[in-house]
DNA sequence: GCCGCTCATTGATCTGGATTAATAAATGCG
DNA sequence: CGCATTTATTAATCCAGATCAATGAGCGGC
């Protein structure tokens, strides 16, 4: 058995050889956001992973069509979670930040609907879907954690829809913007009131269901307005309530969840 | 102890003093597309569901804003999970049909950002996020069959975001009922052609991210293309395999968990 | 069977944002 | 450092779909 791999057999301990140090993960702190994770539990999680992968830019890691059946989550780096239609257009799901999941939704379908490439270089940690319900069946809150990151996930879903749906061009930016923000603070990567964005305008657009030219403009409008900065990838806010009243944002507040007392845990 | 109500404490068991029954409620026959219940699974569930709850039409269930910690099933009836905005517009995320939950995504966050009213008369069995939680302790695949459900409904949003971003509106609502009509058969509530669509066109409209009559015309064309009908309520597919190459339409084939075979089931 | 309401339909007008095309700037790379 | 490729910006045209405004049609209630 090489390192990483583990082994799951009727729902019993499945144990790798090497644990797979995760304490500093930007998954372990998202979770700390809505659960008590005790050392026991990161322990768990720490032997059903692989070790960690790193993955080079422009690397298909799920492909539209084919199946998939892991969870991979970031370590480091961006990824992008998206279709392509038949008429050459493109529409992105999310960005996928460090913490977040590759494999929403694919991983639960026969087959995959969508595509996720990575934007930059990644590092991965993976784990199968078998071994994640081994886990489960082991230590339940992970069954339950896996509920609270799938429900963001919809929840990031059901913001673009309103975005796209009802909102004009400008608070389809601005909420957009305010919501990598909220995420990257969560995991620690961006500044109170700026982050890097490492994205180009197209990716926006193809985020947002606007055209190049048109996002640029609204770009251009944000600054000329002093909203907003944005050089060399660094977007820089100038009235964060400003811009929350403009876009209708409202920060999402995870509830947690509300584990047993008992020794259970 | 009323009937219907439960005990839970520290994690361990937790009883109503009578179950509630739900062998053929439409939330088992979903879960029973990706694991399989036992008779205890159903009993456990049973047990933690309050009495079947009749709401009436128009009946607000979620406010915007507000907390809302339960997991209600939709025994019987239509409702719809929306956003209202400040210029008045409406945007729908979705429509709930028999066997979906209300508290998507509200449950799991400090207050809802959604709100969901009754579009028919309804049928409900709740039970609160605290008893859920307690049962995916003593039955570990309730958590799993949660996030498939919270997964699911991810996949919906984001086919959603892909209609209004970036496919036309002839595409988007072929997709929208062939969507609609996927998921009543998954719960036995249509026929191989045809459905009912209890649902103004209003609502479609604002699932749509169209005008009303923007989506009345579009209407038109599929009727005068012969590719649908609809009259009272009811829609007709004329040519499935078309409507769905029309629409990019591709279903969404649930991949089963993974559950240990073990006696721990 | 009449009333009132909701819902569907139609038409006329107007505009936001797409499209297309070209250029400039930036970035990475050999 | 200069070249190549990607990315940002600008401009001109055009049209899909919104908006606004009526009119019908269906339906439940009494």
């Amino acid at each position: 058995m090489r390192l990483g791999s583990r082994s799951y057999s009727e729902g019993h301990l499945y144990r790798a050889r090497f644990a797979v140090p995760l304490d500093d993960h930007p998954l372990i702190v998202k979770l700390s956001t809505f659960m008590k994770l005790t050392a026991r539990d990161l322990e768990s999680l720490e032997h059903i992973f692989e070790a960690e992968k790193p993955v080079k830019k422009g690397k298909d890691l799920v492909v539209d069509g084919k199946e998939y059946r892991n969870l991979g989550f970031v370590k480091d780096g961006y990824a992008l979670r998206y279709k392509l239609l038949r008429n050459g257009k493109r529409q992105i799901l999310n960005v996928l930040l460090p913490g977040d999941a590759i494999g929403f939704p694919v991983s639960f379908f026969e087959r995959s609907t969508y595509s996720v490439v990575a934007l930059t270089e990644l590092k991965l940690n993976i784990c199968s879907i078998d071994a994640y319900v081994g886990l489960c069946f082991e230590r339940p809150q992970f069954g339950l954690a896996l509920s609270w990151l799938a429900v963001k996930e919809a929840a990031i879903y059901a913001e673009r829809i309103v975005d796209i749906g009802r909102r004009t061009p400008v608070e389809r930016l601005v909420h957009f913007l305010l919501e990598l923000h909220s995420r990257l603070l969560t995991v620690g990567l961006a500044e109170k009131n700026s982050f890097r964005l490492p994205i180009s305008q197209e990716v926006i657009a193809d985020s947002l269901g606007l055209s190049v030219p048109h996002l640029n403009r609204v770009m251009q409008h944000l600054r000329k307005e002093s909203l907003i900065s944005n050089n060399a990838r660094v977007v820089e806010f100038f009235d964060i309530p400003a811009l929350q009243t403009l876009a209708h944002y409202e920060p999402l507040v995870f509830a947690q969840i509300p584990l047993p007392m008992s020794g259970r845990a």
